[in-house]
DNA sequence: TGTTCTACTTAGGAGCGTTCTT
DNA sequence: AAGAACGCTCCTAAGTAGAACA
């Protein structure tokens, strides 16, 4: 795979003093630096040396002032038991302790860590009164907030002291930093949307559940005073440095590099590479998918439908998941006959598909399309004699696809497509959008614009911020203030104006001109603040950042950035440009994804 | 062939520090 | 100077996808 992506950039003069040095003489007879990189099939490093995670400090016990009370009447409760109180008592304004679910499973987990004689008390979660537990956290939180500026710079020194120790591995002779080098803290489960175990108690991470993995010969990490590794490997065909399961949904987390290591700086680079091979072919498969419409096969329809969403509509896969183990969301090929409506006719569009599910993370997705003829012939046959929770594509999975799409192209599958249609997108709206002639203002308008056609065709969305009502109202206000302000100046002019026609005085003239001037800029100021509040409608339920981050190809952007005289700073943040560094290094103005 | 396990990317929200407004 | 708004970092859940297993 690396041979074959570096490969394919010979052509583009691609270097990156942090990234491997490209041999550019392949062919030509060995290169020694190729030969030393080179690293065999799913090997992903030679040496790995860390610390092992940083684990979260222990449970502190409540002073003894702070109490808990069952039936109004104060109850001192074991250690472990409190503990697990203070979970539920910091949750308290939250609006997740006011769920059913929650409670349930939260009463359920804490009865079983509790005492004998405790779980003969405490029987009734409405009788629990955790008020002033949850007090004693919210003044802590308040009092730390309050701390003079030196106690301040006192705690980040011992932050950054920690981070220093543990933040960093050692990676093929370079210093990376790590993502997450902290264990999860324990406390209470918070799925999302409608999640079945919501309120779980997530048990605190020990050393005896850590498995690490680092290399044979490097300083193996010292499990902490009088604690044991579960295990340790040393496995390098896997990029993670530790592991262990999680108990509410038991699956495995791992602690792995952050964005800008080199690691993962390659590995990003070449999912974009995939993407821009699909370039390439993608005008086939539609080709393809369109004809497989009309196929005999059922399966190989459904296929063409599913394969068509993705494609159109930026959908993901939509892998099966366990029934009542998580929220009940869906993808492409999970769709379900409830989650879509069919209008022959919808506001004068033909064959429109209506949208309406709950995608990953619970995030809704709703949409009305316009869809081809066969294909609003072939969803009415899909859904024919089915109830609404059956599955649309019910001779379709994500493995079937996927492996139709590897068929296609090599390293294809589903979520390449996201990949390619966001960055693809983003560069056609930059072309369309960018005016040269513009100040760098009004060109990161037009990039944030183009971000924004993205994160809408890939539905990022985000709570509206709580703030939003108030702060547009506070616009509103100045828009009407504005206007009135407007309406004065048109007819200080009329008025300017008409005196002028009576007196034919230059000095009347003068003020002629000085008002039309005045009612000029603040006509230009209102279509400004008017500009601003549709800015800030449209983008209230939109979230840039993942586009960004995770399906825009850097060099798009920077390539963008060079040729519009736009500083990179702009538009990445340092975090951002950290992850992108290898873009940045080798993309220049010409860039074409 | 279906199920489970593993490894990795993608995702939105909380919380906090900084900047802007009043 | 205080408060609001904004932006960034951290956190960890929730996806995708392929391998291993039965």
């Amino acid at each position: 795979m690396y041979r074959r992506l570096t490969s394919s950039l010979l052509g583009r003069r691609v270097h990156h003093p942090q990234f491997t040095p490209v041999c550019l003489r392949l062919g030509s007879g060995g290169c020694s630096r190729w030969e030393e990189e080179k690293k065999e099939d799913g090997v992903k490093w030679t040496q790995l040396e860390h610390r092992g995670p940083y684990f979260v400090p222990l449970y502190e016990p409540l002073p003894e002032d702070v109490q808990f009370y069952y039936d109004g009447k104060p109850l001192k409760l074991s250690l472990a038991t409190e503990e697990i109180a203070t979970f539920y008592a910091k949750m308290l304004d939250h609006e997740y302790t006011t769920k059913e679910t929650f409670q349930n499973n939260f009463f359920n987990d804490w009865r079983k860590e509790m005492t004998l004689a405790e779980q003969k008390i405490i029987k009734d979660l409405d009788k629990c009164d955790f008020s002033e537990i949850h007090k004693y956290f919210v003044d802590k939180s308040e009092a730390r907030k309050a701390l003079p500026k030196e106690e301040k710079q006192k705690l980040k020194e011992e932050a950054d002291k920690i981070q220093e120790e543990y933040g960093y591995c050692i990676l093929d002779g370079h210093r990376e930093k790590i993502g997450n080098f902290k264990t999860e803290p324990p406390g209470l489960f918070r799925g999302r949307g409608d999640h079945p175990k919501m309120g779980m108690l997530k048990k605190r991470i020990m050393p005896e559940d850590v498995v690490i993995n680092c290399s044979k010969d490097s300083k193996i990490p010292e499990p902490p005073e009088g604690h044991k590794w579960k295990e340790v490997r040393f496995d390098n065909t896997v990029t993670w440095l530790a592991s262990w399961t999680e108990n509410i949904q038991h699956t495995l987390k791992y602690i792995m590099l952050n964005p800008s290591s080199k690691l993962k700086g390659e590995k990003d680079w070449q999912k974009y590479e995939v993407a821009r091979r699909l370039k390439d072919v993608v005008q086939n498969i539609r080709a393809q998918y369109q004809i497989d419409w009309k196929s005999k096969e059922m399966k190989k329809r459904q296929r063409a439908v599913a394969l068509y969403f993705i494609d159109k509509l930026a959908l993901r896969a939509g892998n099966e998941k366990e029934e009542g183990e998580t929220a009940d969301t869906v993808g492409c090929c999970s769709l379900r006959v409830e989650h879509i409506r069919l209008h022959p006719e919808l506001d004068g569009q033909e064959n429109v598909v209506e949208f309406d599910f709950l995608g990953k993370d619970s995030i809704r997705y709703y949409n009305k399309v316009s869809v081809e003829k066969p294909v609003f012939k072939n969803l009415k046959l899909f859904m024919k004699n089915k109830n609404p929770a059956d599955d649309l594509f019910d001779r379709l999975n994500t493995t079937i696809l996927n492996r139709h799409l590897q068929s296609l192209m090599d390293g294809l599958t589903a979520k390449v497509f996201r990949t390619y249609n966001a960055s693809i997108t983003l560069q056609e709206q930059l072309k369309a959008l960018t005016n040269s002639e513009d100040n760098v203002a009004a060109k990161l308008l037009a990039y944030n614009r183009a971000n924004r056609a993205v994160a809408v065709l890939c539905n990022h969305q985000r709570s509206t911020p709580k703030t939003h009502e108030k702060s547009m109202q506070i616009l509103q206000t100045k828009i009407d203030a504005k206007k009135q302000q407007v309406e004065e100046a048109q007819e200080e002019l009329k008025k300017a104006e008409d005196e002028f026609k009576d007196t034919k005085d230059a000095k009347a003239e003068v003020n002629v001109e000085k008002k039309k001037k005045k009612l000029k800029r603040l006509e230009e100021q209102l279509s400004k603040l008017n500009v601003q509040a549709t800015d800030k409608e449209e983008n209230k339920q939109i979230a840039l950042g993942t586009s960004k981050l995770n399906y825009l190809d850097p060099r798009i952007s920077i390539a963008w950035c060079k040729k519009f005289g736009v500083p990179i700073e702009k538009i990445y943040n340092k975090t951002q440009r950290e992850k992108f560094a290898w873009a940045i290094d080798m993309a220049n103005e010409d860039f074409e994804f």
